[in-house]
RNA sequence: GCGAAAGUGGCGGAAUUGGCAGACGCGCUGGACUUAGGAUCCAGUGGCCCAAAGCCGUGGGGGUUCGAGUCCCCCCUUUCGCACCA
């Protein structure tokens, strides 16, 4: 009988899901392990790019269940968002009614796939009984002060109608529609996630089993910088502007400073400033401009008409305005210190500023370094009275005042622009000849003892806009009222159900706004009118908890059983894409703190380990002038229960495509092809899992051979163990003992992760089990051992010969094998024999257990005597099972 | 520009602590069985050479070592991430 995939595979589908195999009743004990892969947006296109994630994880779920832990393996729908009403608005039928008709599309591939969920804690983000849990969460955290609605320049995409969170913000473009994003002025909803940013920074140092890539990019994110926040006096202002910086040992080469124009002592300032309109004009156009029109301009400043005095050199220095300094940022202004910084570099060069060298690397003698300056002098402003600052500045002044004893060249200059760990203060008065790291330190002390400024931690993290201004989403449960202003709903009237019945004509923004009987509703305070919010939540606020959500997902009661979830939790395994290293994975660390801070949860990390998959990509690559080449790849028809590559052939003819360069992978068709067996062997025989994988059709033939070969052995196999069969020769030691090693193997290499050579042992096992049924030898025992290791990766074969040996089915019996190590030696070894890493010979070892028997073997072997007479032997190194190599003396 | 990772046959990729480079698979070549081959099976397949012997081979150049894909230094290339964050 000829391996047949699709007469079987339904069959076991089905008898999986009938044992319901997967389900996990969470009150139970047992040795729990939690592993999930990271829910789908149901957006109803499915390749086998998906099918990686799912395949991955399934085969990691079925080696767990053989090894006997309690493996639960959830899944759920990430069901809100903007494709689902861009569908609505595009074909008119409902986003619900897309959505829903893609999750069942979708379950049913993982079906076919031969993927075990346990579906009764399915759960879908756009159902009343989960987002009841995400408004309640929203109110906690605005109780706490952690969701507030504030003004502030927001990422706006005209696109897709809607403001957009840092985050999601690639380029100055739009992470989903690519359109470039412009800065509007705007009220919106906001979660406090700056607040954890140190406990979301130093959380990352106890995730040993993250991608050291993925926490790199967390920690860049957040940007943790230490610095100082320092006040420089401003007479015209009548009070100081506070900078901060990360060098305040470099306060003494500060030679202007800069703010960005949206400064709020902006006004007040350029009042005396003789081209005051200009720069107003100028200053609209910047703010006008969005993130990447304002860098692309290159760097613009203008003259305030004002000066500052700075603190250690009391010089007077001017203040300017630059499109460089983010008010976002820090305090929206900056010390610039042109010597040192790229930045700060170009822009004194650009308007001919003061460039002054106060750092010095350390390998110059600092006696070598003079006052290094070049552009226009400063004048020094009288200190009005402090005789300890001006004591204290003397030498700085006296340096400082010299005019440039030396015109710098800009080489000199750019070289003096040194790191962090290894330059030495010069012309800094009282840190002259401090390095850096000391330096910074110690201007630290005497910025505070002057009372000027303090040491300070800033973070590049800004707070997480939620508000979107879409439809499909979770209703932000907040009432405005006239006389109350704003007003949470009451818990016990939650949820704010999103009304079904609205109108999408993709014109008049969003369809909530217009639905007068969701908006208008009572003030729970005052008995007044009182409109209703109808900003939805940014879908990542719904992924932020969603895991803690299966272990309850049916509790109408509460937002999850906290005994339960702290049992179950942190989940062990997490599996999931890349591309949401900072989004999704930032939103639930912070989610996962503000509910341990709740009281919700004990543990502050959601996920222990973490797994990035890599993506399946397919060469795409097609020449504009060849259709034919094109139409012919995508016939590729079944003949006889046999794949039939047609367009291989025209393929051929064409020359001008590699045959790898089919364009379309569709999951279904390629399992009507070969089967689910075959895609999962493949997926994860292709390339490690967390490498990118180019998809290949060629490549997926020889998955299909080697379960065809596994099934054939099987007719060998079923011949031998049937009673009728006679005597069979015993197993030859030599497939003993590939069998165990192959188990071992395995073994560790499903541990780490490393499919791909996994399945390539099981290739070999069953190549040596192909040559002993050769050879006539008895292979029951190595060949039931095959399938057991073979089973997490392609279980619908492995369930029907094993059945076929007339056992019990495999899911709800079997056990992962064990590997015997006293059956895994070798009885005799050929060593290779070198003479100073020169290769001389072989020589064949009896049971060779210890380095000692088999050292005494090779020197006392005949050949070696001769190769080494009349050497000098230094000494004899030993490789285990491999060579010996003889080191002499010449 | 800054940061990280990676360069191995025609292709995807193997190779604990430095220890027979190219496992496994695709493709290709030849053969068997066949009306046929696109199924299946057998053999071969890094390069130079008719072949053998031999030599050369892990991006390039140096170095350490009896021995380097692996360790050290310099350079080149690619991919990814961040990108005026003071």
């Amino acid at each position: 009988m000829l391996y047949d995939p699709k007469s079987i595979e339904l069959k076991w589908q089905r008898a999986w899901a009938d044992a319901r195999v997967a389900e996990v009743d969470v009150t139970r004990p047992g040795e729990k392990y939690y592993m999930l892969n990271m829910f789908p947006y149901p957006s109803g296109d499915l390749h086998v790019g998906h099918g990686r994630n799912y395949i991955l994880g399934d085969a990691l779920f079925r080696f767990l269940r053989m090894r006997g832990r309690t493996v639960l393996n959830p899944m759920g729908w990430d069901a809100f968002g903007l494709p689902a009403e861009n569908a609505a608005i595009k074909r008119g039928i409902h986003p619900r009614q897309w959505t829903v008709g893609n999750i069942a599309n979708m379950k049913g591939q993982f079906t076919r796939w031969g993927i075990l969920y346990d579906w009764s804690k399915e759960l879908a983000s756009c159902e009343p009984e989960y987002y009841h849990w995400n408004q309640w969460l929203f109110l906690q955290l605005y109780k706490r002060g952690l969701a507030y609605r504030g003004k502030a320049p927001v990422n706006w995409c005209p696109s897709d109608q809607t403001v957009l969170a840092n985050e999601q913000v690639i380029d100055g473009r739009c992470e989903r529609c690519d359109s470039v994003v412009v800065q509007r002025e705007l009220e919106q909803w906001f979660f406090r996630i700056t607040d954890y940013a140190d406990r979301l920074d130093a959380g990352l140092d106890t995730l040993h089993d993250w991608p050291e890539k993925v926490k790199l990019m967390q920690r860049n994110w957040i940007g943790r910088s230490i610095g100082a926040d320092v006040d420089f006096s401003v007479p015209a202002l009548g009070r100081p502007i506070r900078i901060f910086t990360t060098r305040p040992d470099t306060i003494y080469g500060a030679t202007f400073m800069v703010l960005a124009p949206e400064h709020p002592h902006v006004p007040a300032l350029i009042a005396n400033a003789p081209n005051r309109q200009e720069t107003e004009r100028w200053m609209a156009t910047v703010h006008n401009q969005s993130a990447l029109e304002r860098q692309e301009s290159g760097k613009e400043g203008r003259f305030t008409g004002s000066t500052a005095i700075n603190p250690f050199t009391n010089e007077q220095i001017p203040i300017w305005l630059g499109n460089f300094v983010l008010m976002q940022y820090g305090t929206g202004a900056i010390m610039a210190v042109p010597g040192h910084d790229q930045r700060d570099f170009e822009f004194a060069k650009q308007y001919d500023l003061p460039i002054r060298m106060v750092v010095a690397p350390k390998t110059a003698a600092p006696a070598n370094v003079g006052p290094t300056n070049v552009g226009p002098a400063l004048s020094r402003s009288e200190p009005a009275g402090e005789p300890a600052l001006r004591e204290a500045s003397e030498p700085a002044l006296r340096e400082a005042s010299e005019p440039a004893l030396r015109e710098a060249s800009e080489p000199a200059l750019r070289e003096a622009y040194v790191d962090k760990e290894d330059g030495i203060s010069v012309n800094s008065g009282v840190i002259s000849g401090l390095p850096t790291p000391k330096a910074i330190e110690r201007i630290i002390e005497e910025i505070e003892l002057r009372g000027i400024g303090r040491k300070m931690v800033r973070y590049r993290l800004r707070d997480w806009l939620i508000s979107r201004q879409r439809y499909w989403g979770t209703p932000i449960p907040i009432l405005y009222c006239d006389g109350c202003g704003i007003v949470p709903v009451q818990e016990d009237q939650l949820p704010v159900v999103l009304p079904l019945d609205v109108p999408f004509t993709g014109r008049e923004g969003n369809p909530l706004a217009k639905d007068a009987g969701f908006v208008n509703t009572t003030c729970p305070k005052c008995g007044g009118a009182a409109r209703r919010e109808t900003d939805t939540m940014d879908t990542f606020v719904d992924s932020s908890w969603y895991y803690a959500r299966f272990i309850s997902a049916r509790d109408g009661t509460g937002i999850f059983d906290s005994r339960l979830v702290n049992r179950w939790l942190p989940v062990d395994q997490y599996i999931g894409g890349i591309e949401h290293a900072i989004l999704h994975l930032l939103y639930a660390r912070f989610i996962c703190r503000t509910l341990h801070d709740i009281g919700l949860v004990d543990f502050e990390e959601p996920f222990t380990r973490l797994f990035n998959q890599g993506p399946i990509t397919k060469e795409g690559y097609r020449d504009p002038s060849d259709n034919m080449a094109w139409v012919a790849l995508n016939e590729i028809e079944w003949r006889d229960g046999k794949p039939f590559h047609k367009g291989v052939e025209l393929l051929a003819e064409v020359g001008k495509m590699s045959k790898s360069r089919l364009n379309v992978v569709p999951p279904d068709e390629l399992i009507d092809r070969f089967g689910a067996d075959t895609e999962r062997v493949y997926t994860l025989f292709i390339a490690p899992p967390e490498k990118e994988a180019a998809w290949s059709d060629e490549g997926v033939i020889g998955a299909y051979r080697f379960l065809g070969r596994v099934w054939n052995h099987g007719e060998s196999v079923a011949a031998v163990v049937s009673p009728a069969a006679g005597p069979a020769r015993a197993p030859a030691p030599t497939l003993i003992r590939k069998t165990h090693q192959t188990i071992a193997a395995v073994t560790q290499r499903i541990e780490r992760f490393e499919f791909n050579t996994a399945i390539s042992a099981l290739m070999e096992l069953s190549n040596a089990i192909g040559d002993a049924i050769a050879a006539g030898e008895n292979v029951s025992e190595s060949y039931s051992i095959l399938l057991q290791l073979l089973h997490p990766f392609a279980p619908h074969i492995t369930e029907e010969l094993w059945e076929k040996l007339g056992k019990q089915p495999f899911i709800l019996t079997s056990r992962w094998p064990e590997a015997d190590p006293a059956l895994m030696r070798e009885d005799s070894v050929t060593i290779v024999v070198q003479v100073n890493g020169k290769l001389r010979g072989h020589v064949e070892v009896a049971n060779p257990p210890i380095e000692e028997q088999v050292l005494a073997a090779v020197r006392g072997n005949e050949r070696v005597q001769q190769w080494i007479a009349g050497k000098n032997v230094v000494k004899t190194i030993y490789v285990p099972g491999k060579l010996v190599n003889v080191v002499v003396k010449s």
